[in-house]
DNA sequence: CGAGGCCTTGATGCACCTCAACCGACGTGG
DNA sequence: CCACGTCGGTTGAGGTGCATCAAGGCCTCG
């Protein structure tokens, strides 16, 4: 899908790869030679150690833009880790609304909140065509057990899941639209940088309804809301084309509260 | 505290203890005769296996009514399951205000947005007089290793803090005052019965303005709230004693959004 | 008794929602 | 080619749900 190639290519690995319901395509993939090593879930193990969780998330998947890479309601067998594009994640109400419960870049896993049930609970869309690694979760028990060092880690990653709830809660509770929307930046902002992107050039994935699903607001809200950051002199919209002229005062603009993590 | 009894009495049985800066007790415990372990971590373990877990859980700590069980920016060692009592989480902003990040009753499992960084991130404060079992993590950690069910299951609970966080989020994105009263009050209620007390008859044991930081709402707006649902005779109120009256008019309440869970 | 904590209720203001109009980009089909 | 619809975005006008400010009641405690 990033360049036109056929999805339903057939390779002749272990692997087969026909494209199901849900959109996506398999391919053999190896954590030992992932550039992402350092931000997924191989941090801290050493070259043995990857070669056995590479082993196992021997399947790599992609999903094109607007395609789902899990259903609320589907049985969870696998996380994923993203390799490469942006996806977000929603619940689906009786009503129909959709809420944004999080936006996702490379190196992220994904289906967390599904082990407790063993059915994911919301749908992951992607954004732009992506990537993404498939880890099946009973397997990456295993491995864990002869891996202390990979449960330690997965352990800090569930952990920091709910840290970042948390401030999301924070944001969601006790903030001012300008706060939440400068706050979302920021947070954009220093993940785009630990990825090696510039911190203050960016593309927006998601449309301003997504956003302000995200951030408990309504679209006109956001558009309002970047419309007076930009009157400040503070970033510079253009559509989704973002830059931040001074990422002081955005930081001024959240006030005393602290950044989503 | 209860009955005005001094705190720093010293009694010979397993009770007792002597109060320490953060204002708890140690006290030897044991999972294998604790009336929750269907209720806590050891779910699903057969003897000898709960009986590893007991050697680990080995100290029980009080926590008097507005005492701390653990402050943010202390180092994080040791998780803690709720024996007895009522606590509040709480993150506290730079300029003093407190934000409630939830509400914990028996079985319920304490400190797990710590593992993330290893240091507290939020206060745990009692509200009324607790008891907690200290989990060392790495402990857990280790014998997880040799009771994988045990994994299983700690694994579960993280995700289900998750997919609550999530929920809560959506509860503060999209719903409005009364909703989101309805939706708390339904989540004590089902709680509630899941230890056995009634689900239509309980006291709060926290105030309006902590309901309030939870709920995203101001104390004056969840006293009205709660005047309109008992106006409408859908509850009874009286000043913490709550009494509902019509589980399902309030259940309509929350209208099509999902419950906490 | 007075002080302070917690709660309730009323009056007022404002931040955000709602509704609506309009724009540009894009794709489609006559 | 242009007409047209759709989608995402911006902006304005008006309404409303909640915050804010303020007063007063109840209860506990010293």
């Amino acid at each position: 899908m990033i360049n036109g190639a056929p999805y339903l290519e057939n390779n002749l690995l272990h692997d087969s790869s026909q494209q199901n319901l849900l959109d996506v395509t398999h391919i053999k993939s190896s954590c030992a030679t992932c550039s992402l090593r350092e931000l997924c879930l191989p941090v801290g193990l050493n070259d043995q150690e990857i070669q056995i969780l590479g082993d196992v998330v021997s399947h790599k998947r992609k999903v094109r833009r607007g395609g789902y890479l899990h259903q609320s309601g589907l049985k969870f067998q696998s996380l994923f880790a993203i390799r490469s594009g942006f996806l977000k994640t929603c619940v689906l109400e009786e009503d129909g609304r959709q809420q944004v419960t999080g936006f996702h870049m490379t190196g992220e896993l994904l289906g967390l909140d599904a082990i407790s049930s063993e059915i994911h609970i919301c749908d992951a869309i992607a954004l732009e065509d992506s990537e993404v690694c498939e880890i099946p979760f009973t397997k990456l028990e295993e491995i864990s057990i002869v891996i202390p060092s990979l449960m330690r880690h997965f352990h800090k990653i569930m952990s920091r899941e709910i840290v970042r709830d948390h401030s999301v809660m924070l944001l969601l509770g006790s903030m001012k639209a300008e706060e939440r929307l400068a706050s979302f930046l920021l947070n954009l902002s220093r993940r785009f940088s630990m990825r090696g992107y510039s911190e203050s050039d960016f593309n927006l994935r998601m449309t301003r309804e997504e956003i302000g699903s995200y951030l408990g607001l309504k679209l006109e809200t956001v558009s309002r809301a970047f419309s007076k950051l930009q009157d400040e002199n503070i970033i510079t919209v253009d559509n989704k084309h973002i830059q931040i002229n001074d990422i002081n005062r955005l930081k001024m603009k959240m006030g005393n509260s602290s950044c989503i993590t």
